[in-house]
DNA sequence: ATTAAAATATGACAAGTATCATACTTTAGT
DNA sequence: ACTAAAGTATGATACTTGTCATATTTTAAT
C-alpha cells in the first residue's frame, strides 16, 4: 500500500466528483485528495475503524462485506472503477462494513470533513448522490427478498447474472471478474460446497463453461430462467 | 379511503418536513400537502404503479413489501408515524415496492415533482434525507445479513427484537404491534408454521407470552442472546 | 520442473426447514 | 350469543441444504 498523485484532469472513472462543474471547485477537490495504491487481498478498511475519509475507486476491484462468526462473511457488494467507497459512513462514527481488495486496485480518498461541507455547499452534487443511495437502497432491498425467497439454485444463478450486469463479458463470454469459490457463496448466501456443485451442474447442462477460476456464460437466457423468479439487480 | 386536510402547524409527527425553517416555505408546502386517510388493511400503493407523490405517516402502521410468487411476500419494513414512504420513487418512474396498512393510517402525500424541486432548493433538507437514505441502507444491509446467516429460531428472535425497538411496548411489555403470523414470517424469511412453532417454543422457555394475537417480551437480554450472533437494527 | 500448500469437486450423511394435514382458537358479522 | 370463516398450533414427513471427508486440481514458491 502507497500513495501516488492522480490528477482528476486526466482521469476517466465515472466518479461522482465528474459532476463538479465549476472549475474552481475543481481545483479545491483535487488538493483535498490523496490516492492509496494496494494489490490484490488488502484490507482497506475494517468494521468498527474510525471513518475518515470517503472514497471513490480509480482501478480495480473491491468487495465490501460484513464479518460472521467463524469466518463466514456476507459480501454487499463488489465494487469497480468510478464507485464511491465508505459512503455508508457518511452518517456513522465507525465502518458498518468492511473492504478488501479483489484485484491491484488503487482509490481516490476525501477527508470526511471536507466531503461533507463540499455536499452542503454543493446541493446538485448533494442530490445525485442521494438518487445514487436511493439506487444502492433498491438492489440492497432486492438482495434482501433473494436471500429470503430463492433456492441455492437460483441464488447462484442470480449471482452469475449479477457479476455478468456488473463486469460484463470479453468476446468470449468470459467473465470480466475472477472470484473464489468462497466468495461466490459469501455473495450468493449459500456455502463454497454448494456453489461448486451447482457450477458443475450448469456446467453439465452447457449453460457456463468452467476454465481454472475463470467461468464462461454460455446461455445467459437460460441463467434468466432459472433466476427468473426473484427481481433482478441493474 | 378518503381525503381530509391536516395542518403541518398542529401536527406532532417528526417527519422530515418539521426540518424546514422558513415559515414562508412552510405555507408553500402546506398547500401543495394533500391528506389520505385510509383504515386497515389496505393497499397505499403496489410495484409497478407510477410514482405521483413522497409522502409521511401522519399516524398509522404500514408495512413495505416485495410480492413474490404463489402469494409469498417479503416484508422491508414496517413504517410508523413521521416515516417517509415511497421514497425509493425518488430515482424511479414505478414503484419498486408495495404498501398496505397494518392499521388505521393517515399519511400527507407531496407531488414527486413539487417534492424533488423544493428538495434541490433546499440543501439541507437534502442532505438530512442523503443521511436518512444511508441510515436506511445500512439497515437494509444488516437484514442481508441476518437473512443470509440466520437460522429459523435467531430470525424470529431477532424479529421481536426490531418490533421492539421499532414500535415499543406498553407498561406490562406488550408490543405496540400487533401481525399476523403470515407478516411475522414475511419478515423474518421463514413460514407462517415456523413461526408459529418458534414463538410457541419462546413461550414454554418463559421468554415471552403469546395472548390472543399480542406479544408480551419478558426476557429481551434472552432474545438478544439468542439472536446475537446476528448484527442489530436500530 | 518439482513440490507443498491451497483451492476445488464430489459423494455420503446429518441437520434444519418447508410442506402438508388436521385440530384448535379467535375473529367478525349477523 | 351464535356461527362461519379466518387464523393459529402442532405433529408427521419429505426435501433441501450444510457439514464432513476425501480425492483431485490448481497455484505459487523453490
Amino acid at each position: 500500500m502507497n500513495r501516488q498523485r492522480l490528477l482528476c484532469a486526466d482521469c476517466k472513472a465515472p466518479c461522482l466528483m465528474k459532476e463538479i462543474n465549476d472549475p474552481e471547485a475543481v481545483k479545491i477537490v483535487e488538493e483535498k485528495k490523496t490516492t492509496l495504491v494496494c494489490s490484490k487481498n488488502q484490507k482497506i478498511f475494517h468494521e468498527d475503524m474510525p471513518v475518515n475519509s470517503i472514497s471513490f475507486i480509480h482501478s480495480g476491484i473491491i468487495k465490501v462485506y460484513k464479518t460472521g462468526i467463524n469466518g463466514k462473511n456476507h459480501i454487499i457488494r463488489f465494487s469497480k472503477t468510478g464507485d464511491i467507497l465508505g459512503h455508508r459512513g457518511l452518517n456513522t462514527k465507525y465502518y458498518p462494513v468492511s473492504a478488501s481488495t479483489i484485484e491491484d486496485s488503487s482509490i481516490c480518498l476525501f477527508p470526511k470533513d471536507f466531503f461533507i461541507t463540499f455536499l452542503e455547499n454543493n446541493s446538485r452534487v448533494a442530490f445525485k448522490l442521494l438518487l445514487f443511495f436511493s439506487k444502492e437502497l433498491e438492489n440492497s432491498e432486492i438482495m434482501q427478498f433473494n436471500l429470503a425467497q430463492m433456492n441455492v439454485r437460483e441464488k447462484v444463478a442470480e449471482t452469475l447474472l449479477y457479476l455478468n450486469t456488473t463486469f460484463g463479458t470479453d468476446k468470449n463470454n468470459r467473465l470480466n471478474i475472477t472470484l473464489s469459490r468462497q466468495d461466490l457463496s459469501d455473495y450468493a448466501g449459500t456455502t463454497k460446497e454448494q456453489v461448486s456443485k451447482i457450477l458443475s451442474e450448469f456446467q453439465s447442462e452447457n449453460l457456463i463453461l468452467l476454465d481454472k477460476k475463470d467461468i464462461i456464460i454460455n446461455e445467459l437466457n437460460e441463467l434468466k430462467k432459472i433466476a427468473s423468479f426473484g427481481v433482478h439487480l441493474s
